[in-house]
Formats: C-alpha cells, structure tokens, sequence
DNA sequence: TTCGATGTTCGTGAAACGTCGAACAAGCTA
DNA sequence: TAGCTTGTTCGACGTTTCACGAACATCGAA
C-alpha cells in the first residue's frame, strides 16, 4: 500500500474542498467525523462497495478535509477540523450546520457498536 | 429562448451549490456577482467561449445560487444572497471570503467601462 | 422589413467521476 | 508457514462535465 499523500495546510485549494463536498456519500462521512473523534475505517457504514468507499476517503484526503493514520492493517480517519478552520475560517462550522439543515449524507453511519 | 428555471428557497440543496462553486470560472462569477449588484450578461468577463459562459451560468442558476432576469434580448443577472443566507445561514459569507483567502476565479471580471 | 446584437441550444469530443468486482499487498494470527 | 483480515489498486462501464463552434431564436434598431 501506498503512502497516502496529505496536502499541507497552504496546499488545500477551497474548489477542492467544494467538489469533495459535492457528493452525499462524502458529505455523509464528513458529518459522521465531525465530532472530531477519530474513526476506524471500519467503524464506517455507507451504502457502496469498499473500493468505492475507499475511493471517496481517498478525495476527502486529497482535498484535505481528512487525515489517514494507519496502524498495522488497519486506517483510522479523523477530520482536519483545525487546519480547515485555520485555512478557511469558519468554513467547516458553516457547512456541517448546511448539512444538518438539508439532511444530506444521512445514509452514511456508524458500524452497530460503535461509540455513539 | 426557453424561461430559465430558478429552483425555489426550500429546493436548493448543499450537494448542488456545493458542486457550481467547485469550478474556478464560476466562483469568480460569483465573486464578480458579491455585491449584490445586478450586472447584465455582456459586462461579465471569462477566459471562455460565450456558449460556455452560458454553462455556467446555467449552473449557478440551476444550484439555486444566481437569478437571471430577461429584458428584451439581454439578460441581467444577480447573486441570491439573501435566498442563500435564509437556507444556508452563513454559508456565502463564509465562501467568499474562502475566495479571497485562496485567490479563486480571479480570472472573472467585469469588461472595462462597467462600474466599480 | 431587414439587419445586427444577444444569449441559448445543439452536436461533438475529451476528460473526469462514481460505481463495481477482482486482484493485490501488507500485516496479524493460528 | 499458511491463512485470514483489511484496505488499496486496477480495469471496465456508463454518466456527467467542460469546452468549442455553429446554428438558432428573439428583440431592438435602421
């Protein structure tokens, strides 16, 4: 496996950000994360393959929304809740509210067990 | 020349808007568009043929972001800000300054001669 | 009525995206 | 070592996006 590559802080583009934001299952995951606890990947529940699970972790990291730790076989995910807001201030915070108001990503979740 | 459709309030969805500002062309649009002054479809400048102009600006209007007003054979064209702030409260403000702070869509101006 | 200006629509092509299953790589575990 | 688990990568497929020029529709002006 390939060393996943995080863009630093001055890197993250804000059309990035918004076309990572612009796909329900992403902003599902977002949501999920925004607590700041970091997550197992398989923690994680959404309605597609895993590749395609894989491939949508892969362009919120690329965008720079989330940070990819792995630990033996396994990945843990967290969101870049300081370095959004040091980049785009207030950003994130405005976004997770729009989520919530629109009901987006819903169907994006937490494996049965997980802490709550 | 079909009557352009303008997605009400309650319709503007997150994924949507999310995707039209996801495009450099169409964030200076945007950009150009912050005022909140209305500008006909003529004094707007992009580095792209007119029929991809149109596009995107079909884009922003179908994303509930723009309203395009028609009189005689031109187009006048506005940012729905306060549409936007009722739906997504904070969510524009934040945006533009998102822009400003990565330099997107700088590209878009006004043709020479348009007001300040 | 004819002409010119203004945008939209159409047809096309290249590129990117979302999705899947299969194959793969890397590390635990028995 | 052999096998299992975990996640990534690889093609393949169909859809969508962005871009252009050409054709079109509509309205104002001459």
């Amino acid at each position: 496996m390939q060393k996943a590559h995080h863009p630093e802080l001055g890197e993250i583009a804000l059309t990035e950000v918004m076309a990572a934001l612009s796909d329900p299952i992403r902003v599902g995951l977002v949501r999920v994360l925004a607590d700041g606890r970091e997550r197992g990947w398989g923690q994680l529940r959404a309605p597609v393959a895993k590749s395609t699970l894989s491939h949508h972790l892969r362009v919120l990291r690329d965008a720079g929304l989330t940070r990819t730790r792995q630990e033996g076989t396994r990945c843990y995910v967290t969101l870049r809740g300081d370095d959004l807001q040091a980049r785009f201030p207030g950003l994130l915070q405005v976004v997770l509210s729009a989520m919530e108001i629109d009901d987006v990503g819903s169907q994006v979740g937490l494996r049965d067990g997980a802490d709550p």
